[in-house]
DNA sequence: CTGAAAGCGCTTACAG
DNA sequence: CTGAAAGCGCTTACAG
């Protein structure tokens, strides 16, 4: 950080107070016409920008906020991400990135750089307010180290979570949709006429596993579907889980006829598995992913997938931020409902 | 931001003064063991921290960075900025994310938010060092606002970017490496057999892509075979356009026999366009990606792709950048040269 | 080893 | 409408 114009060349160079100069910049208070089209030449002159360090020292915000997510390479992350980046910057806020690298399995491990030490560092960095999404929140045990952690960055600073409601915690909690989705593709595969169908992917412990495997057995019951624990696979989100799943269900002494992919990851990984052993999406095997990626009319085959929306999440939930720490009134909830998006993959009725 | 506990409070409750406790907490100066043990207790006592706005006010530093880059839901930048955050966090430093959206067609048609406001934004929040990866530094033609804009910058504060070298202006410049991939890959296609080779995806314009073309160009030229322009089809980096050049391709009078995708997205539209003209990869196609977003093995068909060590030159990237602010030697260059990971994608010998 | 004082660059009552 | 002065929370010569 190098030596910069002050404040004080300013004001030295328009013949006129810091204090006047301060009043022509922030807008706040009266200023002659005249001294304020000196002082604002001058400004203009020397590219003059106040140091936020001191404005922030004084005014109490930093004008930027953090964004705890725990891994910025899976789409869902990174779409959030862009999305509040970009809403932020027009409001005039930076974003401070922090990717906790949390997942249930390092968790468990006792992995060593936890997310409350990373509450703990944006706390520190004394921004304005702080998103977090993902993480530990989507646990169905919630450490009370990680509560305790929370309540504390709560307590000193706007905080938004994506994630389930704690008690007795002062944040906004903004909840995702996990059921709706699953009961439309459920009964979707079911009307098509499939009595055997597989849930792939995702890891247990997890909210959104967990409630949607609630739901997914719930369906089937309704339905009078078959329900034996064998035709859940669970592991993790990601391309070789998706793998690992498929050929769970295709070993089964009765086969799936149909999947259901946590997401595209689960669902190319899928496609893989089912290739290898010389099956065909959807001729032999239905599948529908969960959680859109991609547009899944570029894979092969045309991917059947649930939008869940994932922009109008973003946007809702910097405006939510934005809103409480302006003290302006909250911005409506977005309409989060999934839309199923019906391609090839899912196939026909049988 | 609320109120916190002030040095002056922990000096009081210490009975010492703020000197002394600032000097404990950095370290520097000499403190006798009796007044260290006892500031460190009420420190803890308080869970006192330094204001960063203040210390950065004197001491001219944030421990914050800056991260410029175009797009956050490209694979290439999420990895890259997944990396640099771990290595930033790690040496104590934040960063902050700074997505401008630039394209090149934006660019064309006068996008509205520029690259360098953002450069000008960054430059006034004070942060210790930016890394600009991607945007207009890989326009082969870069305009004189942009020069000059990062050379503003580039005398402020240590500015790394992964782009090409522009003289003149007080960067680290990292280059990424084009060529040998190219040349790897077209080799590997004519080794075997293929004497009509497309090239599919890449925006015109760009270096990246034009600089890959006139490798493709010269080593088919070398070979003695087919370098038609017919056989080239490019627009952006996206599943829609390696849908579109591949449909092209196939199209031709005397279609071609393998094609060169620019990235994954890319091999993953061609792959849906080969198959809606009832044609198989590798059977009637062969297929490479020239650079490697996702594991290839989970791809249907397994895909044969370029790999370049995103990872590396994220490290080494953010690496060079601290060592420029604490004055330290810089670090040596990573290796990048690319590896071709033979899957299937690229079939067998014609 | 320790403290009083100045100062980082700004803003905002308080006078005038 | 404008300026002198205090103060945001810290660090660092400078004395002692």
């Amino acid at each position: 950080m190098s030596r910069n114009v002050t404040i004080v060349e300013i004001a030295k160079e328009s013949g006129v107070s810091t204090a006047t100069v301060s009043r022509v910049l922030s807008g706040s208070g009266p200023v002659s016409p005249k001294t304020k089209a000196r002082v604002e030449e001058v400004v203009r002159k020397y590219g003059y920008c106040p140091n936020p360090l001191a404005q922030g020292l004084i005014l109490r915000q930093s004008r930027t906020l953090g964004m705890i997510i725990p891994n910025i390479t899976n789409p869902y992350f990174s779409t959030l991400v862009g999305i509040i980046e970009r809403a932020a910057h027009e409001a005039h806020y930076s974003i401070i990135l922090c990717i906790t690298s949390f997942t249930a399995t390092s968790h468990k491990s006792g992995g060593q750089e936890t997310e409350e030490d990373y509450f703990q560092m944006i706390l520190d960095k004394k921004v304005d307010g702080v998103i977090i999404a993902g993480g530990q929140i989507d646990l169905c045990e919630v450490s009370d180290s990680y509560k305790a952690a929370l309540e504390k960055l709560a307590k000193a600073i706007p905080v938004v979570v994506i994630g389930q409601t704690l008690p007795d915690i002062p944040c906004c909690f903004v909840n995702k949709e996990h059921e709706k989705g699953m009961v439309i593709a459920v009964r979707y595969l079911a009307s098509l006429g499939h009595c055997r169908i597989g849930f792939a992917g995702g890891e247990p412990g997890i909210i959104i596993t967990e409630s949607r495997l609630q739901t997914y057995r719930a369906v089937l019951e309704q339905l009078g579907l078959d329900t034996d624990p064998d035709l859940v696979s669970v592991s993790d989100y990601y391309l070789p889980d998706g793998y690992n799943a498929a050929k769970k269900l295709l070993e089964l002494d009765r086969p799936v006829t149909a999947i259901l992919a946590m997401n595209d990851n689960i669902a190319i990984g899928a496609i893989r598995a089912i290739s290898d052993y010389f099956l065909s999406v959807p001729d032999d095997i239905a599948l529908i992913s969960c959680d859109q990626f991609m547009d899944g009319n570029f894979l092969t085959p045309r991917l059947t997938s649930l939008e869940r929306h994932t922009e109008r999440l973003a946007l809702h939930v910097i405006r939510l931020l934005l809103s409480m720490i302006q003290g302006t009134q909250a911005p409506e909830p977005p309409d989060l409902y999934p839309d199923l998006i019906i391609r090839e993959s899912s196939g026909k009725h049988l």
